[in-house]
DNA sequence: ACCTGAACACCGTTCAAGT
DNA sequence: ACCTGAACACCGTTCAAGT
C-alpha cells in the first residue's frame, strides 16, 4: 500500500537534518527512504536524483544566508563587525557550508556581504578600482580565514613536527615567541585583529 | 598467471596520476587495478584499502611542498615573495591539495612556510606574542587565499545577480567602481596586494 | 610473500507496473 | 500524479585458494 503523498520540502528537511547531523556522506537515497518511510523510488520523483537533491540543499543554504547587518560608527568598525557577524554564521552550519563551498557557490553566497562591503569603503572615502580591491580584498579574508579554521578543526592530533619546531634557536632568542606559538591560537581574537589590520591598511 | 610483482611506489604512482588527471573520484579500486594490469586485490596487499591508499597520497604531497625560499631584502619584501611563491606552489596541484585539505592537514603543509615566516618577523624587529599573531595571520591569509581562488575556478557560471547587483544607486554614483567590479578580479595582483597590506599593517 | 577470482554487502538509477 | 519492488551496473572489501 502506498503512503500519504510526500512533498518536496518534506524531503528537502529531512536530508538537510541527516546533512546536518553525520555530513554529507551520510546522505545516502537508501537511508533517506528509510527516514521517510517510503520507497527509494519515490525520492526521484521529487527531486530528480542524489545530485539535485544535493544542489537544492547547497541553492537553501545560500538563500539562508542573506541578512547580516554591521553595526558600529566609523566604517571600518562596520566592515569589523559585518565580518565577525560573518564569521559566526557560517560557523553555525559547517556541513552545508562546506558543501556550498564544495559545489563552487562560496562567492555568490557572499554578495550580500559584498553589497555591504562596497557601501562602507563609499563611506570611507574610497572610490573607483581602489574601493573595487578593498572590497575584494576584504572578502578573501573573511571567507578564507573560516575555510582554514574549520579545516584546522577538523585536523586530526598534530604530528610531533608541530613541538619540535620551537625548540630550536628560535626558543633560545625568544621564548615569548616560542610560548605563544607553542599556544592554541585563539581564532576569533587571530580574526579580529587580522581584518583590523587589512582595513586600517586598505582604508589608509 | 600472476603477474611479475607491484610494489607500493607503483601502486601510489599510478593513483597519483589517476588523481592528478581525473580527480580523486576517479580513482576507483578496479579501475586502478585495469591500470596497474593487476586483479583488484593484489593492491590491498600494497596498500591495505582505499582510505589508507588515499591517505598516502596525501602524505606524499605534504612532504614534496617543504622547499619555498624566500627572497627580496627587505622582511616584508620576503614574506611577499613567500607567498607568492607558496600560491603558485599549490596551484600546480589543485586535486592532490583538496584532498591534503579535506584530510585536515593544511596546517600541517605549512609549518616550513610558518618556520620561515618566524625568521622574518623576527627580522622585522617583532617579539614575543605580537610576533606570533603575525605569523599566525598572515598563514591564515595566504591559505585562505588559495582556498578561495580555487573555489572561484570551479564555480559554474555566475548567476545573473551578479550584474544586477552594480546597476543600482553604486553605478551612478561611482561608475568607476561599477565598472571595476563587473569586470572579472585578477587575483596574483589581488593577493599581491592582499598580503602587503596585511604585512604593512602588522609590521609597523 | 604476493597474486587471484568468487562472493558479499553496499550504492545510485531505471523501468514496468500499480493505483 | 505519485508510489512501488525488481533489476542493473557499479562500488569497496573479505576470503579461501593458489604459487
Amino acid at each position: 500500500m502506498p503512503r500519504a503523498a510526500l512533498t518536496r520540502e518534506e524531503v528537502l528537511d529531512t536530508a538537510a537534518e541527516l546533512v546536518k547531523q553525520h555530513g554529507p556522506d551520510a546522505l545516502t537515497m537508501r537511508k533517506l527512504a528509510a527516514e521517510l518511510g517510503s520507497a527509494v523510488t519515490s525520492i526521484y520523483w521529487h527531486v530528480g536524483n542524489r545530485e539535485s537533491l544535493l544542489d537544492a540543499l547547497v541553492e537553501r543554504t545560500v538563500q539562508e544566508m542573506g541578512a547580516i547587518r554591521p553595526t558600529g560608527r566609523t566604517p571600518a568598525a562596520r566592515i569589523v563587525s559585518l565580518a565577525r557577524g560573518l564569521r559566526r554564521e557560517l560557523r553555525a552550519r559547517p556541513h552545508l557550508i562546506a558543501m556550498v563551498h564544495e559545489h563552487g557557490l562560496t562567492e555568490r553566497m557572499f554578495l550580500p556581504v559584498r553589497r555591504t562591503l562596497v557601501r562602507e569603503v563609499h563611506a570611507a572615502g574610497l572610490r573607483g578600482s581602489r574601493a573595487a580591491d578593498a572590497v575584494r580584498a576584504v572578502q578573501f579574508q573573511i571567507v578564507g580565514f573560516v575555510l582554514v579554521e574549520r579545516n584546522r578543526e577538523r585536523a586530526p592530533v598534530q604530528s610531533p613536527a608541530e613541538e619540535e619546531l620551537w625548540t630550536g634557536a628560535t626558543a633560545d632568542e625568544d621564548p615569548a615567541l616560542a610560548r605563544a606559538l607553542a599556544r592554541p591560537a585563539d581564532p576569533e581574537r587571530l580574526f579580529t585583529l587580522s581584518v583590523e589590520a587589512l582595513v586600517t591598511s586598505l582604508l589608509a
